[in-house]
This record gives structure tokens, C-alpha cells and sequence, in this order.
DNA sequence: CCTTCAACATACGGTTGCGTATGGTGTCAT
DNA sequence: ATGACACCATACGCAACCGTATGTTGAAGG
């Protein structure tokens, strides 16, 4: 009889929601493939409701601060920062552009996704003005260049899952030098 | 008792996709909100699939040749036919961006709507890559432009899906201008 | 060894939705 | 008026899945 942790129940309820959407996450299904039936879910979880929070609180968790961290600790100077963030915004990770663009089609229907991914956005915006202003931006300018950043960032997520082919190293460093060209 | 077309069940389809994603497209609750029951339905298709492929060719359809031709048609300019296309695409429209979203997170899971949104994706670019080319941009900056500024569009559809404010005039001011600026 | 409890299995009722079969209704041409 | 046909309603069997109720197991503590 395999024992899981809520832990693991939650990785394999984003990898669900990653590779089929949040109305493939199932609760039987998932049961099955994580070798267990649902009476370990309903252990664990009141019902359905309660593990979609639990993962898009830890959505949140991964989509921001972890990665605010591992950028600060990468490197001091904002340019580089700005290219390590750039690095890891480019990256190609299957599973993390579908979880990414899991959550923002699930958030079309669902207020409280709206807003978790609102605060996410919010929060990443936020950290590349910073960077920007730290590189001699002004605060307006700064907040457009972040957000037009962003967009393309978040493009780039939808665009792969829709089985693009990811950006080249020349187009990401393109795409840094040309969002540091001044006004 | 209601009488529908093949193309009025494409269309409400078309808005279930936008509201809902693709798994919240069912026939019965989708019958009945054209008020008709079912019995409509598998009289103008053989099964699920076959309105999804034709949903499918719709969007194509609308997304590519019928916004090409109407941007040729608004200007003869490639500079103003550009700023068109880019009021176009950022403009305010939660059902087009819904099912922009809705399709491309299909497109994760149905690998005949990933090719089809790969052909949707080339045609674009082909033509803003026509765009720039007129604009006296080499073939490869000009290809490479294209790519961000798509990525951007992309990434303006799904922020907005996902509740974000849109783009201001400025901004879309601003993005144009950005790549326009050469090397 | 025996209790206790966390973790899971199993069985069940109820709902939703797919696809089929068959019957009804309005419209048009002959 | 009467077929013929396009369009739709209704009823059915079937499957997937939610949540609950209840039984089972294995390990840790006394």
C-alpha cells in the first residue's frame, strides 16, 4: 500500500493541470496514476475545491518569490540579473508553460484564479521595474518597457505550449538590448 | 421549434471555447443554451470531433486571411498598415482573446490544433515579416521583429484572458516605435 | 501483544454527458 | 393534399466521475 504525502498529491495535480487543463485534473484518474485509489484523496483533501487552492498557492509560491531569489542570489548588477531572468523566463520547460498557461486559461472562469494570477503578475512587474530602474530608467518608462517585457515573457509560455519552437539565444539577447534602448 | 444552422452551432461553440475552454464545450448544456435540445446537434455532426475540427477551420479562417484582408484594405502604407494591425490586435475583445487562449491551451493536449495553430502562427508572421521588410528592415532582423512583436500580441491576449488591464494607446504607441528602431 | 490512528481500499448513490434510435413537426414541390 | 425531407424532441443505454460511508492495513507507542 503506497503512502503520499498532500505534497505529492499537489505536484501531481500541477503536472495534471500542465498536460491537460484544469478540467483533465480528475480526481480518480489522478488516483490511479499516482498508484493509489481516491480514498488516499479524500484523506487528505475535503474535496476538489481545497486542492485547487492548495496548487494555486503554490503556483504562487514557485512563480514568484523562488524565482525573485535565485535571480537576486545569481548575480548583483540589474544588467545581469535582467539577463538571468530573461534566461530563465526563456527557458524551455514543458511542464512549466503548461502550468502556466493552465492557469491562465482556468483563470478566464474562475475569479479566484483571476486574482492569484493578477497578484503573480503584479509581483514579477514589479521586480523588473525595479531592475530597470536601477538601470537609470524613469519610473514611466520603466513600467511600460516592464510590462511590454512581460507580455512577451508570458508569449513566449503560450506560444511554445501551442507547439512553437522556443526563441532562439540570439532573439533573447535581442530582445534584452532592444527593451535597454533608451526613449 | 428553433431552427439552426450548421454555422450558428460553429459559432455558439466558437463562444463556449471563449468562455469556458475546450472541455467545457458539451453538446447537451451548449443545445440548450441555443435553446434546442441535443437532437439538433447530431443532425449537423457526426460526433464531437467533427465540430471541433470544423470550430478549428473557423478560426483559422477568421484569424488569419479575413485580418490580412482587412488591413491591406485600410491603408497602402506598410508603416500605418502596421499600426493597424497592431490596434487590431491589441484591441479590447475578451471573446477573441478567450478563444485565442482556449485554443492554443487545446492545442496542448490535441496535436491536430497545435498544427493547425503553428500554420496560424506562420501566416502571421509571414506577413508582419512583410510588413517590415517593406519598411526597409533585412529579411533576418526583420524575422526575428516579427517573432517579439507576435510573442508580444500572444502575451497581450493571454494577460488580458487572465484579468490583466490592457495596453494603453501609449503603450501600444510605444511598442511600435520600439520595433521600428533599427539595430 | 494490543490499542490506536493515519493512510488507504471498496462499494455505493447520484449526476452529467455521449451517442443512438425513433418519433414528431414544419415546409416545399408536385 | 400528400409525399419527401430537413430539422428537432424524447427516451434510452452506457461510461466517467464526485463525494460519502464504511471496511482494511500497517506501524508506532505503551
Amino acid at each position: 500500500m503506497r503512502k503520499l504525502s498532500r505534497e505529492e498529491w499537489i505536484a501531481g495535480a500541477l503536472h495534471a493541470l500542465s498536460s491537460g487543463g484544469i478540467d483533465a485534473l480528475r480526481v480518480e484518474p489522478l488516483a490511479s496514476e499516482l498508484g493509489v485509489t481516491k480514498g488516499s484523496f479524500y484523506h487528505h483533501f475535503e474535496n476538489r475545491r481545497e486542492l485547487h487552492l492548495a496548487m494555486l498557492a503554490e503556483w504562487e509560491r514557485l512563480g514568484t518569490e523562488q524565482v525573485i531569489e535565485a535571480v537576486d542570489e545569481s548575480a548583483v548588477e540589474p544588467r545581469e540579473r535582467l539577463a538571468q531572468l530573461a534566461k530563465r523566463a526563456f527557458a524551455v520547460d514543458p511542464m512549466v508553460d503548461g502550468i502556466e498557461i493552465g492557469i491562465r486559461a482556468w483563470a478566464a472562469t474562475d475569479p479566484t484564479v483571476a486574482q492569484a494570477a493578477e497578484r503573480v503578475d503584479a509581483r514579477r512587474i514589479e521586480y523588473v521595474v525595479g531592475l530597470l530602474g536601477e538601470l537609470g530608467f524613469t519610473k514611466s518608462v520603466a513600467t511600460r518597457r516592464a510590462r511590454l517585457l512581460y507580455r512577451m515573457m508570458i508569449g513566449e509560455s503560450t506560444w511554445r505550449t501551442a507547439g512553437g519552437p522556443a526563441s532562439t539565444p540570439k532573439e533573447i539577447r535581442d530582445v534584452v538590448d532592444l527593451f535597454l534602448s533608451y526613449d
